[in-house]
DNA sequence: GCAGTAACGCGTATGCCATACGCAGTACTG
DNA sequence: CAGTACTGCGTATGGCATACGCGTTACTGC
């Protein structure tokens, strides 16, 4: 299976990535499949939920599911496959979009969904990247990200950079998260873990080399982390402002 | 001495990372060392460049050294203080700050300059992370960025929230275009690679179910890939607009 | 109903990888 | 000149992705 080149829809994708799409007929010969591309990435989630992205090697999610390694290969060509069907289950279909909103509050409510999906699949942030994966329920997000923008009357490339910039926002606010979390992981609560830091830093950075630095360090704000997501929605706000900006200048170009 | 637990700075840090921050006297006893930590990160950084991330391993880099690979672990604990010493070599020094520039200047040159090592060094877009580097030449970016923003006015979380933005952005700019980078690598230009892209898309993306998109997909807008750099320019922009209504936001709140 | 065939599960093997361990040699100390 | 701490490195371990090929199975067309 995986390794049919061509599949029913002739995308030139890999054939797992096609059955994320639906596209795949039960071939006429051959036993039965045992198995599933959704028990094989079901397997898989768990796994990286449980103990981290590198937890899960092939022969790992192949004794969670009582079979041998090498079976996985019929479902799926390459770990790569695998780790892009894990993103898109993790990701899953964006909640329904509120109505009545503005795009400001709309590409917020997005916003705020996007993070709360990686927050709550911190593994799925650790997967590297090879280009944009072009799944489904990648589409439906873009899709409902595009239609909070239906009204400001931005034109379609300015659209799509509004949408770029706002995701990749959230993806670093994310992963931010995400490396404080592994650090608390391997101990102490994120107080400490931010005094620790800041204390070293402290002991190394040269005043005279870093004196911005060193005041702030003195200062001590470092210490106090602010309360949760605060960072998340000042960023936020900061670049809707500035999307604002954006919409109200071509409006006003518009109107003169 | 990699693995001496406590060095001569006492911050708990891994001995190599120490060494970054020039905290190391050669030890008293014992053979000449007949290799420095520069020299294997020089060789890591090489090979990096030259064949990507995924080719630097201990091994690879021990022969590139005319070494045995277990030599490399007497300078290095660990892989991961490999990876945090490319960094920090990739990284280098900021350049200088432009001299009379107001913050919008002085953060916008800061964040091209950032912008401009990370495509230089693509590589070390890859490297995992794991937490804040409190690396020198890191430091020395974020004393720059804050003095960028010393006329503002911000208080000094603002600040960091501020930076923390900006270089988050652009990090997240540049990943993307390392991606394009690796994909027209294996083949093609990037118009191809991108029209490729939209034509699958737009044979898998239901109309019905992705109305916004598949008009996106149907005007072509994905097709053109703008002017190097209008992604980056763009949502940098958009960001210090925001910026610029933080600050002029509490300016007349002080003023009134 | 039967031969052909394609997809199945999987045992085995290859060639990477990071790295633990211990040994022999070396340059300094007293 | 003995002691010692550090060097380079050979060897070994255990993990990893995955190529290959074999026996088996369930369907097809005759």
């Amino acid at each position: 299976m995986a390794d049919r080149g061509a599949g029913a829809g002739r995308t030139g994708l890999p054939a797992s990535i096609e059955a994320a799409w639906g596209l795949r007929e039960r071939p006429a010969k051959g036993p039965k499949p045992g198995l599933s591309l959704d028990r094989i990435v079901g397997a898989a989630v768990a796994i990286a939920a449980e103990e981290g992205l590198p937890a899960v090697s092939m022969g790992r999610v192949a004794k969670a599911l009582g079979v041998s390694t090498m079976s996985l290969y019929r479902y799926v060509a390459a770990k790569d496959e695998l780790y892009v069907l894990m993103q898109e289950a993790a990701l899953g279909p964006p909640p329904p979009a509120p109505r009545d909103a503005d795009w400001r509050e709309a590409l917020t409510a997005w916003a705020r969904a996007q993070r709360e999906v990686l927050l709550s699949h911190l593994w799925a942030l650790r997967i590297p990247v090879s280009g944009p994966p072009a799944t489904p329920n990648m589409v439906a997000w873009w899709e409902q990200g595009l239609v909070a923008l239906e009204t400001t009357g931005l034109d379609d490339g300015a659209k799509i950079s509004v949408i770029l910039l706002v995701s990749g926002f959230v993806r670093s606010e994310a992963t931010m998260m995400a490396e404080l979390d592994t650090a608390v992981r391997a101990g102490g609560t994120p107080e400490e873990f931010m005094a620790r830091h800041q204390n070293t830093l402290a002991r190394l950075a040269d005043p005279d080399r870093y004196p911005s630095v060193a005041r702030l360090l003195g200062s001590g704000v470092m210490t106090q982390p602010d309360e949760p997501g605060y960072e998340f929605a000042f960023g936020l706000e900061r670049i809707l402002d500035g999307v604002a900006v954006l919409i109200e200048g071509r409006r006003a170009d518009g109107e003169g």
